[in-house]
DNA sequence: GCATTTGTTCCACGTAACGGAACCGAGTAC
DNA sequence: GTACTCGGTTCCGTTACGTGGAACAAATGC
């Protein structure tokens, strides 16, 4: 019954006490990342912590996912993707649609240079997929499943200019700015500055910014409702590229960021 | 630490009416495994019958799924991975214990042979790694992420004769026999009798069952509790390698399934 | 020794999850 | 045309499941 319950707008705690955020499922899907987060085993305080879960709740529902097999006791004291998360994995990787590869593999043709695909994932981006380029093929940090900071890297950047403001401003205060190279941008001014530059431009540049010697180039990925999900980039070494070159591949890689859009 | 959560009483229904099994979370993992499951994007229906959870539910927890980024409407009418679970797919992909490929490298190395690692899931295992031979490379047609029938392969039979009697029939009873080659074993007594072989000797052979001119020995992986959650095997082509041989790789196959045990 | 940190168990509470049934809407057969 | 099927969506009364602070235990640090 209706009655006058005029109650302001609340989000209405839940369960015993004051809740912090979300429902049951959101809960749990946070702490199967934070248990997936690379860095080995994880133990159940930094689980906690890195879902946002109070401890008690994230004892019961980690034990929850041990009891399915989605998470195991590595060590005594730390959890570990279980073997059935690693099934699941595996199908969702050999799954990928097939356009993907394509349009990646299209843009390595046209630029001749390495290709990268990653997800933003959180205070991070994630990478999904590297195309190594064969003809010089030089070794870079980045690896598949490996997480990069936004502010540092191409499609870091393009997603935070493509993010609501508040958004991103909330997800820089928790991440910081740690500089990674003498180039990094470690200022809110510098970094506001450059991610005007992309939103004019529609691509990001990384210049030396994450690993030194190493220059990128990327272009957001954005969902149906105008959203980044992630990015493409192409990725040099300083010393064998121009920059004027580099930012010669932006119409390619404009165009593989928006033919990947409907795939991710 | 969490140890093994054990189901001993009635999963004792729940909200509107009767329900039929599982708590919320278990459905949802369910529901995330049918949507991620090989062959492209599946309708709710699939979906809901697979995860056998009322339609209504899939409904809702597809819903919330999408809404988290976890799924995406590919078809209009389908389903399939979001960005957020490729994103979890990659990570824990990447962050495989570096054990594993190490086991599995010497095996190849000793034998000289491709070497296949699959889960159990379900009703089928599913191909997580494989280690081509790069001598004689041949093309079979596993890969990483495909599901193969549990009473035709190697790996399979392991699963089958380690589970508990009872569960095992259950499998087999919503599976079927399919042949799929005329060596496939196809009646109850011959898997039967085959099993108790794997049973005595530790380990199974695939004598051209699951795929015309292979053949495979296997091995299962144990659990702490001694459960089979997968297996390792190695695989050849009929007529370069004679079945003695095969055979003689089994101390070293079985050295490779118990060294993994504790790493699954 | 005391202080700190981390994992685990308890438990009163109420909402958020449940799923059968009814409802559409598009095909398709007849 | 109507009737039937099948897939997707919405409703809604019921309640059991999840909740998280607090207290406890165990390991570690100083």
């Amino acid at each position: 019954m209706a009655a006058e319950q005029q109650e302001s707008a609340r989000p209405a705690p839940r369960g015993g006490r004051t809740s912090t955020a979300g429902t049951a499922l959101e809960k749990s899907l946070r702490i199967l990342e934070a248990v997936a987060a690379p860095g080995g085993p994880h133990r159940l305080t930094d689980i906690a912590r890195a879902a946002a879960v109070p401890k008690s709740s994230t004892h019961r529902i980690l034990t929850a996912l041990a009891g399915q097999g989605y998470v195991r006791s590595a060590d005594e004291v730390r959890y570990a993707a279980g073997p059935r998360l690693r099934t699941l994995a595996a199908e969702v990787s050999a799954g990928e649609p097939a356009g993907i590869g394509q349009v990646l593999g299209r843009l390595r043709q046209a630029t001749g240079q390495t290709v990268h695909l990653a997800l933003h994932s959180g205070e991070t981006v994630t990478y999904i997929r590297k195309l190594e380029d064969h003809a010089r093929p030089f070794r870079t940090a980045s690896r598949t499943g490996m997480r990069m900071p936004l502010h540092t890297t191409a499609i870091g950047k393009c997603v935070l200019a493509g993010l609501p403001a508040a958004e991103a401003d909330a997800l820089l205060d928790a991440a910081g700015l740690p500089g990674r190279t003498p180039a990094s941008l470690t200022t809110r001014e510098a970094l506001r500055a450059d991610l005007d530059a992309v939103r004019s431009r529609g691509w990001a540049l990384d210049d030396e910014e994450n690993e030194p010697g190493i220059r990128c180039i990327g272009a957001a990925v954005l969902d149906p409702s105008g959203r980044p999900v992630g990015g493409v980039s192409v990725t040099t070494v300083t010393f064998l590229v121009p920059r004027q070159e580099l930012e010669s591949y932006a119409p390619a890689l404009r165009e593989a960021a928006a033919a990947l859009a409907p795939l991710l």
